[in-house]
DNA sequence: TCACATCATGAGCTAATGCTCTTAACAATA
DNA sequence: TATTGTTAAGAGCATTAGCTCATGATGTGA
């Protein structure tokens, strides 16, 4: 076993080494073969393995005009503390490409800081990219908090745990949730909230430095949906009470204005703050999850948003 | 003269772009040209542009980049043909563990080479590490050279004679010096230099296309006093006159030129040859062994060099 | 030990890229 | 207005990279 993982530590240091001369010093991947002893083709799949391994992080430091614009407009619009927007491509509208890097740029920013911080955390597959984004980086003064239970509907882990893989990246204490995400009864919610381990965990969140959350539709793509906490019928009914997305389980309508439901009677959860004077920054993209991303805006639930162009542009004529 | 700014901002603004689309998204230049509304050509001009700007960063999250930048750094400031860093593994500041795999990979380099080649190799318990990591195969095309003499003073063989054991991994003709390290005087040095066989031995190391010694220091622990070719007295002669390390029992100081001493009077290994232009390659670390490393590089007596993280890391202060 | 599966390797080909040289455009100046 | 110097654009070519496929090595379980 152990020879087979030094194996595998061997082959991911020669990717690191070809992806750094490849990368870094600029050499050709024959180069990097005469180096490595190795063939052309082999040269060339270490360094795609770095890439594909995540070794490799590329990030564009330029503030783009028209996303400058863009950014700026809508930080005014909705009265937020910041906005970021990274360039789209457009052809797919969905797509959020490019979040990771960008979201990883501003946490990292918050990582630097000498003072110790606690910085929360919500899930999704967005906030999962910029974890992995995030650079290898040794930061034990801070705490990372999750603001959402870790466990789904039939007792597994749930899939998109950022907390703790960014923890992990950055050596952190980190503070789990451990709670199913949404509760058997509003009852039952309460009663696992006065647990002593976790209200400390929600007093951590309420009082971090800073938070970052994604933001989600209520689609069949909803991960609300897929991990089987609502099923159709509730989900049509979610719609009929005008829902138009949620963030870390919390549902809310077009307006702003948390939605009377089943759901957010039952969701674990950190109790929400509205208009919260510590940045809580909402990273999503997609112009299918352009509603969404307008009644998080617009319900103060989140003060700083980071998107794409093609987002950012449809929220502005909204 | 606003105009032109203006004009320049624009430009940068497009690289950014195009180095986004061809970095983050991963466009080809061509997608990138009809997206822009541009050719090809200045697609690939406006990426580079980005590049040569550093708006692109690329960053290896792996512990070997830091080898890699301390490597590049070394071989900057010193001039060397070129330079090995290996991860420093433990905490012993004077281990030399992995140098001797990172060794064998280099001289295993130059054996995969079909055309016939001198390899020259000088003593040492690292260069046997090396020897030991290096492969069997099948290479008569070669010729393995010792730079020092094999006869110890009470006319022992010495412990550490490296090109005996390569040449018989590696099936190759092997030239060792049938000479004692040090001569009684500095006439019997020239007396033996001048037998045939020995002369025809230092002419092919001259010659070797290739060369790979090790460095050693002058302390308590060093093999010249070991092996009883230094004593306490002249140790700490050496030490008055400044010497800081040894190569094939060459002696030089800390700038790194060769001291006038006893040793040097009399030693016969093959004189040594400054800024060859065939690769001499040290191969040492360890921070007791700093200072010998430090006039080793000064003194242009080896051309590359093979180390660990810790000891690079120093040499860079120095 | 043999059959089978899995994986790494290198050849060969095509697409993508980088570079140079020529031409066109433009601005400054006499 | 003609001239000259400077810069950008495009053509064409040589190099580099990425991909697929055939092959051989390695490992695994019956």
């Amino acid at each position: 076993m152990s020879k087979k993982l030094q194996q595998e530590n061997q082959r991911l240091d020669d990717a690191a080494r070809a992806g750094w001369l490849y990368y870094v010093a600029g050499k050709t991947q024959d180069d990097i073969a005469k180096r490595l002893n190795t063939s052309r083709q082999s040269a060339q799949r270490l360094v795609a393995l770095a890439v594909s391994e995540g070794l490799v992080k590329v990030r564009l430091d330029h503030p783009i005009a028209r996303c400058m614009e863009l950014a700026d407009a809508i930080k005014q619009r909705f009265g937020l503390k910041f906005c970021d927007v990274v360039p789209a491509l457009n052809d797919d509208p969905n797509s959020t490409l490019g979040l990771g890097q960008a979201g990883a740029a501003v946490i990292e920013r918050e990582l630097k800081s000498d003072t110790p911080k606690t910085i929360a955390f919500g899930t999704g597959r967005v906030l999962r990219a910029c974890a992995d984004e995030i650079a290898l980086m040794h930061c034990p003064q801070h705490k990372i908090v999750s603001l959402v239970g870790n466990i789904t509907s039939d007792g597994a882990a749930t899939r998109y745990d950022v907390a703790v893989h960014i923890a992990d990246r950055i050596k952190a204490q980190h503070y789990p949730m451990p709670l199913p995400v949404i509760a058997s009864s509003e009852e039952e919610r309460q009663q696992l909230h006065q647990q002593a381990h976790i209200a400390r965990i929600l007093m951590l969140a309420k009082r971090a430095d800073v938070t970052f959350v994604g933001i989600g539709n209520l689609g069949q793509s909803s991960p609300l949906h897929v991990d089987g906490f609502i099923d159709n019928d509730e989900m049509g009914t979610l719609a009929v009470s005008g829902a138009a997305g949620e963030i870390i389980s919390w549902v809310y309508n077009l307006e702003g204005a948390i939605v009377d439901c089943e759901i957010n009677r039952r969701v674990t959860s950190t109790p929400l703050t509205l208009s919260s004077d510590k940045p809580v920054v909402g990273i999503a993209a997609g112009l299918n999850k352009s509603n969404a991303i307008l009644g998080a805006l617009r319900s103060k639930l989140i003060n700083a948003l980071i998107t794409n162009e093609t987002t950012a542009a449809y929220l502005l004529t909204a």
